[in-house]
DNA sequence: CGATTGATTGAAGGTCCTCAACAGAGGTGG
DNA sequence: CCACCTCTGTTGAGGACCTTCAATCAATCG
């Protein structure tokens, strides 16, 4: 397991060499980075809105999750991350947050230092090629659920991004593909599909009672990943291949 | 007016220009990419979703949208792009299209092989800043819309997403900031919104009522931007300075 | 062990959708 | 050149989906 890495780098390698080809000196240099590892309870706000950001986030181990706040106060989550997941690429270039960076579960983390990660995607082409393709595989996502909370009705908003979360957990890494259980409480699932907590109880039910999940304690447990992709058509292309 | 330039490539690099320093080298080496110039009625689908991508698409004058399709065939815009705007950055390093792009209106576009703008792309850190930058505002916005669809209701939900569309009218080029004329049909503001048509007439009538716009034919007309802002809470930092 | 967080269920209500009809503008073909 | 047709905008009535408010219960935690 990735918590049991003593070097977060390997992680980011692990991650960036399913996006683009790295050659050794490529590996030497990113493992030559200074992290600074920290382990973090759930709810740690890791990065807030508005913010002035020098050091990116790498998720070693745990989940995470963006979001935003509206002006009368209403909460969005936009994204959720799983482990070897770099949770803010746009701090590369921007150096301003725009939104929060806050852990779901309890986790490890690492620091990297904006700069220097800045410097190797200038200046290495294939770390360079591997970060493009990360950020705009982010952004692909996030259209993703621009269609999802736009568009679909609540059963099918949630069975989908459940669908996509519980692909991307199989795709780092171990698990297999039942019986995945996906610590999001009610009100989280709430805020990444602009529902109410209430209401996804409800619908939760009917996952339920369908066969596609279990509710368990401060989460769901996928119970049939093959029935819930169906209950939300869910089509992987849009992760390209990150999935 | 861009329309008039005969060079495409003059827009690109007063768009980047705003997003990162060029040296006169690179303005050069952008300057002398292939532009294949083309004009384009409205509702032209200039990319489709699944398809494989080798242009680049730069809108020169008009507007353009980018949508997506849900399994029940229910449509909904991700992002709308005004002149200047690379229509489809991801296409620099994702093959696949995972939407579609249509324009809104007649426009001038120019086509540019994606592996020529990758190769500057990765090869000149100062464009390689630029579209980098290009890029995560364009995911920033992503999750303003997330936000937008999941958390407002109807009439701060078009307005907001009206002042956006404002405000990068005004930074991208001429226009004064009232009687501006956004050229978006009623149908086109419900896709992007997640509404329906119907209803969006309705809170268009209130918007209208409030001072705030007029509709007019194929669209709808800013007569005061300060107070759709101010139904909107429309804050622009997510745009980054881009606008 | 009280207090807090999260899950669950019921009842009532509101926002937004669906269906429907019609008007006006613009484009097209006979 | 006008009839026709399609597209867009507009308005009304009814209903569905989701929210709001509320109460209860279980589990976790200081």
């Amino acid at each position: 397991m990735p918590a049991n890495d003593n070097e977060p780098a390997a992680g980011l390698i692990r991650k960036l060499r399913r996006l683009a080809p790295l050659d050794p000196d490529d590996r030497q240099l990113l493992a030559a980075l200074p992290y600074r590892p920290e382990a973090v309870p759930a709810g740690r706000v890791l990065v807030s809105e508005g913010s002035i950001v020098a050091q990116c986030c790498l998720l070693v181990d745990g989940y995470a999750c963006r979001h935003k706040t509206s002006a009368d106060g209403k909460r969005q989550i936009v994204s959720f991350h799983v482990a070897g997941d770099l949770l803010d690429v746009q701090h590369l270039m921007l150096e301003r947050a725009d939104h929060d960076v806050e852990t779901v579960t309890a986790a490890d983390i690492a620091w990297v230092p904006a700069d220097r990660l800045r410097a190797l995607a200038l200046d290495r082409p294939n770390i360079g090629q591997a970060l493009w393709r990360d950020a705009l595989i982010d952004a692909s996502v996030f259209r993703e659920w621009v269609l999802n909370v736009g568009r679909r009705d609540a059963r099918t908003r949630i069975a989908h991004m459940l669908s996509e979360l519980a692909a991307r957990v199989l795709a780092a890494g171990a698990a297999s593909e039942d019986h995945l259980l996906l610590p999001l409480t009610q009100e989280q699932i709430a805020d990444a599909t602009g529902l109410t907590a209430v209401h996804v109880n409800r619908m939760l039910r009917q996952l339920r009672e369908a066969g596609a999940l279990s509710v368990v304690a401060r989460g769901v447990c996928i119970e049939d990943f093959g029935r819930l992709r169906a209950i939300s058509s869910f089509d992987p292309a849009y992760l390209h291949a990150a999935a």
